[in-house]
DNA sequence: TCCTGGAAGTGGCATATGCCACTAAATCAA
DNA sequence: TTGATTTAGTGGCATATGCCACTTCCAGGA
C-alpha cells in the first residue's frame, strides 16, 4: 500500500471517521466481551435506562439512527430479556420502551467495564482531547447538511 | 428523552463517534446515490485504485478492517463487476484485487458525487475543523490501547 | 361521521463488520 | 525432508444499519 493511498483516504472525513469507529468500537467491545454485550447494546442499554421509558422513535432520533435499525437492534436484547416494551397508553402506535431488572443489573455490569475501556482511552489519548473530540463530534451531529451554507 | 440522557450519551467517546458516523454517512450516501454505490464502496473503490493491486490483508489493515468483513464487503462488488480478485504470484496464499475497466469508470463517476458530497461537509463543518478533525481521528486509529500509558 | 394525510413501527432485503473454526500455503526448526 | 508454527483467506453465524413497502392509528377537515 502506497503513501499516496493512506493520504487519499486521509483526505474523505467519512472514511476516517469510519476507520475511526472500527478502531475504537474493537477497544470498547474487547473490554466489554467479558458480559457477553458489544458496545453498541451497553450504549443502547444505557440510554434506554436514563431515558424515561422512552418511545421507539425518541431513542432513535438521540442517536440518529434509522428507527427500523432500532427496531433490529433491539431483538437480541428483547430476546435475552435485558429489555421489554410496551404500548403508550395513550397513542398505541407509540411503543416505549424499558429495561427487566435482569437488564438493570446487567447494565450495571457492563458500565463498570465501559469505565475502565473509557478510562483506558482517555489514559492513552489525553482527556482534553477526547473532550474536544467528543464536543466536535456532537457539534457535527446537529448540522443539516441539506441547508445552504450561510447565504 | 431527558436532558441528562443526552448528556450521558456525549460521554462516551465510542458512542459519540458512533452517532456522527451514522450522520455522516447518511449524508455522504444520500449525495452518492444516484451512483447506486454507498460511501463505503466508494471508499473501498477508491482504495484499491490507489493501491497497487493491494493484497486483501493490506487493505484491510490501511482500513483497520477485519480481514472477513473485508471479504465480505467486497462480494458486491465483485459481483456487480467492479473488482476482480487474482492470486499472487510469488505466494499462493496471497489475494489481490484490482479495478476492472468498469470498475474504473464507476470510480470516476462516483468521486464526482463524493467531491460534492466533501464540498459540502466542509462548507457546513468548515475546512479546518474538518482537517483538524481528520487529524485527530487519525491520530487515534493509530494508538494501541493495550499498551500501558506512558508509564 | 367519513375521508385523507401524517406519524410510528414492523418486516423484508441488502450491505457493513466482527469473531471463530477451518483450509491451504509458506516458514522454520530438527 | 518432515513436522510444528505462522500467515492469508474463506465460510458460517450474529449483530449493526438503512431503505422501502405496508399496516395501524391519530388528527383534521368536509
Amino acid at each position: 500500500m502506497s503513501k499516496e493511498a493512506v493520504s487519499g483516504l486521509a483526505l474523505c472525513n467519512n472514511a476516517m471517521l469510519r476507520r475511526a469507529t472500527r478502531k475504537i468500537g474493537q477497544h470498547y467491545d474487547d473490554v466489554l466481551a467479558p458480559s457477553g454485550l458489544k458496545a453498541t447494546q451497553q450504549g443502547l442499554l444505557y440510554q434506554i435506562h436514563v431515558g424515561n421509558e422512552p418511545a421507539m422513535g425518541a431513542i432513535a432520533t438521540s442517536l440518529i439512527m434509522d428507527l427500523s435499525a432500532l427496531g433490529h437492534t433491539l431483538k437480541p436484547l428483547i430476546r435475552d430479556g435485558y429489555v421489554e416494551t410496551f404500548a403508550d397508553a395513550a397513542d398505541r402506535r407509540v411503543k416505549r420502551v424499558r429495561l427487566t431488572p435482569r437488564g438493570l443489573a446487567k447494565l450495571d455490569e457492563v458500565m463498570k467495564l465501559w469505565q475502565v475501556a473509557q478510562q483506558r482511552f482517555e489514559d492513552v489519548v489525553g482527556k482534553e482531547k477526547a473532550a474536544r473530540l467528543r464536543a466536535v463530534l456532537d457539534e457535527i451531529a446537529a448540522v443539516d447538511f441539506n441547508e445552504t451554507p450561510a447565504g
